[in-house]
DNA sequence: TCTCAGGCACTAT
DNA sequence: ATAGTGCCTGAG
């Protein structure tokens, strides 16, 4: 393993703070230009500087896993053209540059999209950042804290008061199921990493608090499965207006429909439908 | 005060 | 199978 302090990475074609800031990960920390958190367990600071992402971190972090961190080792511009198939698409493509799917750690993306069950996105932030701080670990990078969410045996072995007290409310005891799961091997992301996509998502619903969408955000956000399309009120809403007439259909009808029309890339779809529609609504 | 937010589990049909 | 309903919590 390198051991990388600080360095650059070449990045023409990422929006930094639209791929932060869109919704789709949880617990970084914005101070002025720079953004601080965790990959893995190596606290780190990115901020972008022009067409070049540069970094700074602890000891021990391989710089290969920042360029994959931040999606950079796939084809944007061909993604996008593929998800590009119709004049909607083109429209919402076109509305952002840069936005990339991140590529997360399993565990503090699956912690996160459990707290996000019927939750806003600023809260899911301020949850997630508050169980770091209280029952995790501390870091110090470029002479700043970075709060690491607590591994999965260690917050297996938490209280559910104290995690309540963080404001996860009734997902606590989903949070403590699913570490035990996970500290426990039931739940082994190495092996999800190899699995086809359809098992990976039945033994990820095997969680309590983890459904459909939860499931799909996983294997989207941490185990680069592309083609999944997780479906979420306002991508309900979305594809119902532009693709069914505005007619009432299931979520899970949506999700299939996703999957076929826009193919090997769905989920990219989805992430930029999604931010269009929350950036500049549907009319 | 009441509704709602990037769902889910539980229950009754 | 499938449709209702309640849920921690805080912001508008």
């Amino acid at each position: 393993m390198t051991d990388i302090r600080t360095g650059h990475i070449p990045a023409a074609d990422l929006n930094l703070e639209t791929s932060m800031g869109c919704g789709q990960i949880f617990g970084w920390d914005r101070r002025g230009k720079t953004y601080f958190g965790m990959i893995g367990s190596t606290a780190v600071g990115i901020r972008q500087e022009g067409d070049r992402i540069v970094f700074v971190t602890e000891s021990g972090l391989d710089r290969s896993r920042i360029v994959s961190y931040l999606g950079l080792d796939v084809d944007l511009g061909q993604i996008l053209k593929s998800i590009t198939r119709d004049s909607f698409m083109k429209r919402v493509v076109g509305s952002v540059r840069g936005l990339r799917l991140l590529k997360q750690e399993p565990w503090p993306c699956l912690c996160s999209y459990i707290i996000s069950a019927n939750n806003r996105v600023e809260r899911i932030d301020t949850i997630v950042k508050q169980i770091s701080r209280e029952l995790g670990t501390r870091h110090v990078v470029d002479g700043e804290e970075v709060y690491c969410l607590p591994e999965p045996g260690v917050l297996a072995g938490c209280a559910e008061s104290g995690l309540r007290s963080c404001g996860t409310g009734f997902r606590a005891p989903y949070l403590l199921g699913a570490a035990a799961m996970v500290s426990d091997g039931v739940i082994d992301f190495d092996a999800i990493a190899g699995m086809p996509t359809g098992e990976a998502r039945d033994l990820l619903k095997t969680v309590h608090g983890v459904g459909d969408k939860i499931a799909d955000c996983v294997l989207l956000f941490a185990f680069s499965r592309y083609e999944t399309f997780p479906v979420d009120v306002w991508i309900k809403r979305a594809v119902q207006i532009k693709y069914f007439d505005s007619g009432e259909v299931k979520p899970d009808e949506i999700r299939r429909f996703g999957q076929e029309y826009f193919g090997e890339y769905a989920g990219y779809a989805q992430e930029y439908i999604y931010h269009y529609a929350r950036e500049h609504g549907l009319e």
